[in-house]
DNA sequence: CTGAAAGCGCTAACAA
DNA sequence: TTGTTAGCGCTTTCAG
């Protein structure tokens, strides 16, 4: 079937006007009598008419495009930023491109180029957690395409981007930690090249000497946060000493906490009472498991919308594009059973 | 700064030859000396030279975009299915556009004009939940763009879609419900219209029948498969006289099937000893939680593979669009504590 | 209010 | 092997 798709030019030819006077019917254009584009727009329905983005692209240097890149989408956080985005950019008429770079620096540098050549208006990523130079972005610069980051960005870079506070929320988890009485706390560390997870653990260790509590390098265990690691992390921690095994872990990820806890569990060992749990990113799972794991909030929907917005408003101002932005979004931390000393009754 | 981007005239002026010898030259066409080539390459390079696609897909007629339509995006099925599409799209050298219907038919509807317009090659789809007609398909049909259903379909239509086998999945939960001992088997289910849970429904029935148990019509509650019909849904059943209460539920979802769990612990009813549990999906927390959910692996990936491929198909023989196709994919049930009368020691 | 015409960047005959 | 030319479908001056 595929019946031909009809054109402008077609409706222009059926009806004896001229090819811009139904251009000008389809878009509103003002300077055009309501009897002509009564007469087009009822033929254009007709005809199942579709304006063709391409060719309107082409003509007016625009794509409608936005491009997204994250590391996955599976889990919590990127399917609910996803959400954001598609739905922020919707509403200002783009169209969201989506790819994936598997964590993957290499991918990461294939996916520029097509987003590049896709004729993108815009990028949003999230770094993948192998990257550790920006040379594949210097090109997105240089075409002038408006670059934003989320969430991860890299450490010592100057780039616009949304992000939560990660370094309060990380102080705010520990200090609830030690209000609940604990003393030897550990950490569970993700990549420092990765600002998110660098900032954690300022704000883990900001807290302790807040609190005049010493750092102990032995209590922290550096990582890349899936629940594997975690569970190794959590057999080092109890191979400690007694004296010196700590009584609560802050986990920069909720799958290492999971896999801590799961250890936890084989060991007999009680959760909170033997050994309080944090984790961080509310994935969904936080919620259903036993005990209720304490965990954090990012705001993922907002920090959608928010890199949709900084995205647009780099589109409108392009000339100051050398003065970088940076939208910090308020974390929120949720307290649950994993960490709470004497459940409310 | 925003550096006008390099044409190909752009190219051929600073080289002083033809825009077609350029194009040739970027396009791997054989019929080019290796030194002009060479040349131009060297070129493009140094003026980071990306060609445009609107401009090409114009001239070509195509897009190289895929548009997919997915009810949401969170949960662990939509985001594998996903994964699944843009992996395999990508190496087909297709551009993933998505767009999210919200579960809601108007959103749904004007999804796929957005997509038309965009000059999408083909659409994936999966239905939302408020789905009763297909007249917005229609028009897809009608322009001749390739559409694939996964997942939920309308019943009752002919249509190109790549599903699993729901019916024989349920059959093969109940079933091993009924091994381990129960009789009194309830079901979850869905929306009646979409095929998923009519099958799953099926499958229930079936091996009932097989198995020669009654179908007890007070033992099916039909509901929206949220975690919140789930506890409404067993505290119906938990309000029916002792004798004529379930021994174990089959959920077409596992938020429903994790609703139930959570009413049984809080009215101190141990899974599965008391009562067992099946579910639908394996999502993520179902491994995690306590008792852990028995459910069904969706062949999410594969999802998304096999539906990039059959779209891929009717690309290439546009001609005899009027054969549908199906593809059935197997299921994989899994077995977890939730329904185990006797836990391996 | 309407039409003619140029051209966005690229590809693909057809010539040379 | 290279160049010339004609559009893909649309927007947008500029004339009328």
């Amino acid at each position: 079937m595929a019946a031909k798709r009809a054109s402008i030019a077609d409706l222009a030819k059926e009806l004896n006007v001229s090819i811009s006077t139904v251009s000008r019917a389809l878009n509103n254009d003002p300077n055009i009598s309501v009897a002509t584009r009564t007469r087009v727009v009822a033929l254009a329905q007709e005809r199942h008419y579709q304006p063709n983005r391409l060719a309107a692209g082409l003509r007016k240097g625009r794509s409608n495009l936005l491009g997204v890149m994250v590391p996955h989408i599976e889990g919590a956080f990127f399917a609910g930023v996803m959400h954001g985005i598609e739905t922020a950019a919707t509403k200002a008429g783009f169209h969201v491109m989506i790819c994936q770079s598997n964590e993957d620096v290499h991918h990461e540098k294939q996916n520029i180029e097509t987003l590049l050549n896709a004729q993108v208006e815009g990028i949003l990523v999230s770094l993948s957690r192998t990257t550790h130079d920006f040379k594949h972005f210097e090109k997105v610069r240089k075409h002038g395409v408006p670059l934003v980051f989320f969430d991860r960005i890299l450490e010592g870079t100057d780039v616009n981007a949304v992000v939560i506070d990660d370094h309060q929320a990380a102080y705010q988890v520990v200090q609830h930690l030690i209000e609940q009485g604990h003393r030897r706390i550990a950490h569970f560390a993700g990549p420092q090249h990765l600002n998110i997870y660098k900032n954690r653990r300022q704000g883990y260790l900001s807290a302790l000497y807040t609190h005049g509590l010493p750092v102990e390098e032995e209590l922290i265990f550096t990582c890349d946060m899936t629940l594997d690691d975690g569970v190794a992390g959590m057999q080092q921690f109890l191979g400690l000493p007694a004296a010196t095994r700590p009584d609560a872990v802050f986990s920069a990820s909720d799958f290492s906490a999971l896999g801590a806890m799961q250890v936890l569990k084989e060991q007999g060992l009680r959760v909170p009472l033997d050994l309080a749990l944090a984790g961080f990113s509310n994935e969904l799972f936080t919620s259903y498991i036993e005990p209720s794991l304490t965990s954090v909030d990012q705001r993922c929907e907002q920090m959608g919308q928010s890199a949709v917005d900084m995205f647009l408003d780099m589109l409108e101002v392009r000339t100051d594009a050398r003065r970088t932005r940076r939208i910090v979004l308020q974390p929120k931390v949720l307290i649950r059973d994993s960490s709470v000393r004497h459940p409310a009754a």
